[in-house]
RNA sequence: GGACUCGUUGCAUAGCUUGGAUAGUGCGAACGCUUGCGGAGCGUUAGGUCGCCGGUUCGAAUCCGGUCGGGUCCGCCA
């Protein structure tokens, strides 16, 4: 039980005074007050106004006067506001022990939204041909912390990794490796997945643009990949696969795992296309067409006045987005799986297992990764490609919204990033390109960021040897990048900028970190073990209150943010408990008062908040460590 | 041309789903706080016709329509 107690209670106290009213469907709010209006507010005042033919003042003054009559365990009293709204003010030595002792348990903050039902979660899914760049960050950030989220929220999530490791993209440095004399071996000191991106890919295709003639090199090539047993073919399988190992790396290094790998070419391989498009026919989704632009193929209806969409060419290949539209069907299960599982060739540094497909007969084991819902996150500008994909999966699935596209707006650079890259905007900011060699490798943000914070936590901290620095830089760093990819609303663009990247103060990961690390000194300094075994009404400064309600609203945060898969919703939260904490920090002395009683009663409350803020990063993927 | 999306203070952003009270936060600016549990902190001040016009409503940053400005998407590419 958590501040949603006195709420609850609210709630119900209004539902039995409107039925003695015989007043019914009337559907009122009641929700923590803003600062400076009580502890709880409904605006069933407002909403019975016109019924009523009174005024909302007159009806709070009513109702609030009728509940006072009733049996309430935590409200002290109701108020009647000018303005009209009804407020509450909470019996605080009561909700102070209801709060602070739940907040002990370990499953604290959870909801119950999935009731254990399964749920993928796709994210990441890159071109196995360069290294990551902070716009894939913001991909993986994302459907890592909804995972985690919806994890809290009673969920059980299967996390994909879809690797496109076929077509165009992989072909341009299959042909630089093997037509324009790119060494295997990167320079020393160069990560591969490094190598690949920054070099053989962009500088292949800077030679496409100078002769055209090339072109008929990577067509050739292409073709050489369709074959899966191509001498080609096996080649491109081994630099794709040590592509995606260097990927993985960086993934793991920002606290991100996966269940399971599947790959692009598998599923080409798999057959799993005809037996959906059979079904796509029998059902009428796709027409063939006898005339018109689109003479020869297989195409989806257009929607009121969008165009129709090609899924199979007139020479009987299937285009880019059907290739998506068995993937979708089969992460709802809706297909006989044509996969054998065995586990990938490293292990995740949180030792979660990480399977991947395979079309190897040898491998017997099966597993499923489907789920009853889907969540498939991938930037918004192929919206219209997923509106499609939804639409099909709403006739294959009954359930409603089985198939969720999680947009969001892409990552920029800021003009200035943009001219260290060598890029002149006029001030305005540049979209990313691999090809063109736009874009900041995830590593090398990363690595800057740890570079700083290295040297912060040294200097404050002379006597840690480097192992113990390392660590919480560390922390620091991936916490730092992590916050800054999800801290804003997912449809708004983020304009990156290196300097600004590098910021550790205000609205930052080590903001609360730090918040984190002071409540673990007060605790460490204190020298005896928090007990929930106190006197609670000794937190009676407003300080102490807003902190012990901050800390009570968190199973409403993880609800609100499980329901719109809104990661910022939790990280504003760990703001507003750091905020909560500091203001407490400054106005109330935990330790040497002289009052052994008041001391344990506010140790209490500190070690609540350090647990509370914990499982609050651990939704962000951040850990906190004691020092920094 | 059509569709989607964003527009809140010098800059960046929350609140919009579910309309009500004083539009919250960070950066930047000015000033102040440390023999005291960690100053990656705290406090004070300045800065807002919530793009514009209209509608619905007792009440609109929030809902609806229009309009302007920025971004994105609209291929038998991926």
């Amino acid at each position: 039980m958590t501040f949603k107690s006195i709420i609850d209670e609210i709630e119900n106290n209004l539902n039995k005074i409107l039925d003695d009213l015989s007043i019914s469907d009337v559907k009122f709010s009641v929700e923590p007050a803003k600062p400076g209006f009580g502890d709880v507010s409904s605006n069933v005042t407002f909403l019975l106004a016109k019924q009523l033919k009174k005024s909302p003042k007159e009806i709070s003054e009513m109702l609030s006067e009728k509940y006072s009559q009733c049996i309430s365990a935590l409200v002290s009293k109701p108020e009647s506001h000018p303005s009209g709204y009804l407020n509450f003010y909470a019996d605080w030595p009561k909700l102070n022990q209801l709060i602070l002792s739940e907040s002990n348990l370990p499953e604290f903050g959870d909801v119950d939204i999935g009731k254990n039902s399964t749920i993928v979660v796709e994210h990441t899914s890159v071109n196995p041909n360069k290294a990551l760049h902070i716009g894939h960050i913001r991909n993986i950030i994302i459907g890592d912390t909804v995972s985690r989220i919806l994890q809290k929220a009673n969920y059980k999530v299967n996390v994909l990794n879809y690797v496109d490791d076929s077509g165009l993209q992989v072909a341009d440095i299959i042909v630089g490796f093997k037509h324009f004399g790119y060494e295997i071996e990167p320079p020393e000191g160069k990560k591969f997945d490094h190598y690949c991106g920054d070099d053989v890919y962009v500088k292949t295709t800077e030679k496409y643009e100078q002769d055209s003639s090339l072109e008929e090199i990577r067509k050739n090539v292409l073709k050489e990949l369709e074959d899966g047993n191509s001498e080609t073919a096996q080649f491109a399988d081994k630099i794709t696969r040590r592509v995606l190992s260097n990927q993985l790396e960086t993934c793991w290094n920002l606290s991100v795992s996966y269940d399971c790998l599947n790959f692009e070419s598998q599923i080409i391989r798999s057959g799993l296309w005809d037996g959906i498009f059979e079904k796509l026919k029998e059902m009428n989704l796709v027409e063939f067409e006898n005339d018109g632009k689109n003479v020869g193929c297989w195409v989806i209806r257009g929607d009121g006045k969008e165009e129709d969409k090609v899924i199979v060419r007139s020479n009987g290949t299937a285009t880019y987005i059907a290739k998506d539209i068995p993937y979708a069907a089969w992460k709802l299960g809706l297909l006989d799986d044509p996969f054998h599982y065995e586990k990938y060739e490293k292990e995740q540094p949180n030792s979660r297992v990480l399977w991947q497909t395979t079309l190897n007969d040898s491998a017997f084991v099966s597993q499923n990764f489907s789920g009853d819902k889907v969540i498939t996150v991938i930037d918004s500008r192929q919206a219209r490609l997923q509106k499609i994909i939804t639409s099909l999966m709403g006739k294959f699935k009954s359930i409603p919204d089985a198939y969720v596209h999680l947009g969001y707006e892409s990552v920029t650079l800021s003009s200035d990033t943009a001219k260290v890259l060598g890029i002149e905007t006029d001030g305005k900011q540049a979209q990313m390109s691999g090809r063109k060699g736009l874009y900041v490798n995830a590593d090398s943000v990363y690595d800057l960021l740890k570079e700083k914070t290295t040297e912060e936590t040294k200097k404050r901290h002379p006597e840690m040897d480097d192992s113990e620095i390392e660590k919480i830089s560390h922390a620091v760093s991936v916490a730092t990048l992590r916050y800054e990819m999800i801290k804003q609303d997912l449809d708004k663009i983020i304009a990156f900028d290196l300097t600004k990247s590098l910021s550790l103060e205000g609205d930052t990961a080590p903001y609360i970190q730090y918040t984190h690390a002071r409540a673990s000194r007060i605790l460490e300094k204190s020298g005896r073990d928090s007990s929930i075994d106190v006197d609670f009404s000794l937190l009676r400064e407003q300080s102490e209150i807003d902190l012990v309600k901050t800390i009570g609203l968190f199973n409403l945060q993880v609800r609100d943010a499980a329901n719109n898969l809104s990661p910022k919703v939790i990280s504003r939260y760990c703001h507003d408990l750091a905020v909560a904490f500091n203001s407490f920090y400054e106005k109330s002395k935990v330790l040497d008062l002289g009052d052994e009683r008041l001391e344990n009663s506010r140790l209490c409350l500190v070690h609540s908040f350090k647990i509370t803020i914990e499982k609050a990063l651990n939704l962000l993927g951040i850990t906190a460590p004691d020092k920094m």
